[in-house]
DNA sequence: ATGTATGCAAACCATTTGCAATGAC
DNA sequence: GTCATTGCAAATGGTTTGCATACAT
């Protein structure tokens, strides 16, 4: 519990840097956005973060949430993934155990793994004339739902 | 040469199957845009696929682009990524080197990059109740021009 | 007091959809 | 001849933008 409070305050603090470094303003709207995506555990979209906020009778509107978004991916708060549909997900990421993802392009289930020698590899390997700040494994491939499903549609149709 | 328009034809019989399999229809638009994809070096977006046609005289909407890259998909003929911005970009992948992609999330500048080790490493893992297709790995950070001038405007302005 | 941040609504733009005309089978 | 496929234009939906109001500094 005092962890967990501990935890919040020097999360805070990494937005309150970003905000005085480029004489922002420290709005509770920013602060409320990001105590709430703390509590998220797994992806959320734009539209269930503001679906959330507003249940708790925190209204906030959707170019606001853009436009902190954008603020707490600057400063590695968060992380935005493009799966294979339109809309962006994203996740908190600060202390969070680094996770890769597989996507069934089939009915679209996202389930996450983690593997040690990947992320081993991935993390220390020199990237020429670049930077790494993070990186993103999907794999795609049907989930064993759909490959079951989908060898019988295969198979001749019983007539 | 002659390995080339062999290259073709077996290209062309992949999609040829898929589409007897699901008793469609050998359009030649379908088989035109296959070409016009394969001679395409690197990434491309519906638009500009759609201009490359244009330019040749050869007219198609773009609803049958996204319709024939959707069984292009299917048959993993074509790779569709998505980094940072909302724009699809697609790729050729038959035959083709595997690679992944360094991504700078300031200017947008997009670098590819292979690596055995990696490669490895994700395609032999076992995949627990789901079978691997493909996969796709982005790396992003700042690439060496911006990380210079992002260096630049973080120094205390000189008045 | 100043000017940034917010909320709202309109604009944007990639993608999808509906439908009439075309053409593969 | 039948029905999948195409092209066009309209619809959709996530994201961005413009602007008046609110509020952090």
């Amino acid at each position: 519990m005092e962890n967990n409070s501990k935890n919040k305050e020097s999360i805070q603090q990494i937005l309150t840097n970003l905000i005085e470094e480029k004489g922002l303003r420290k709005t509770p709207e920013r602060f409320a956005i990001l105590d709430e995506i703390y509590k998220i555990e797994g992806h959320f979209t734009i539209d269930s973060l503001y679906s959330l906020l507003n249940e708790k009778n925190f209204h906030v509107s959707r170019a606001t949430l853009y436009n902190t978004i954008e603020l707490l991916l600057e400063c590695n708060l968060v992380i935005k993934h493009h799966f294979g549909n339109d809309t962006a997900e994203y996740e908190k990421c600060h202390n969070c155990k680094i996770h890769h993802h597989l996507v069934c392009t089939n009915c679209g289930e996202i389930r996450e793994f983690t593997d040690v020698n990947i992320r081993r590899n991935i993390q220390t390997k020199h990237y020429k004339k670049f930077e790494m700040t993070h990186y993103s494994l999907v794999v795609y491939g049907l989930c064993d739902k759909c490959k079951e499903s989908q060898s019988h549609t295969n198979t001749k149709e019983e007539i």
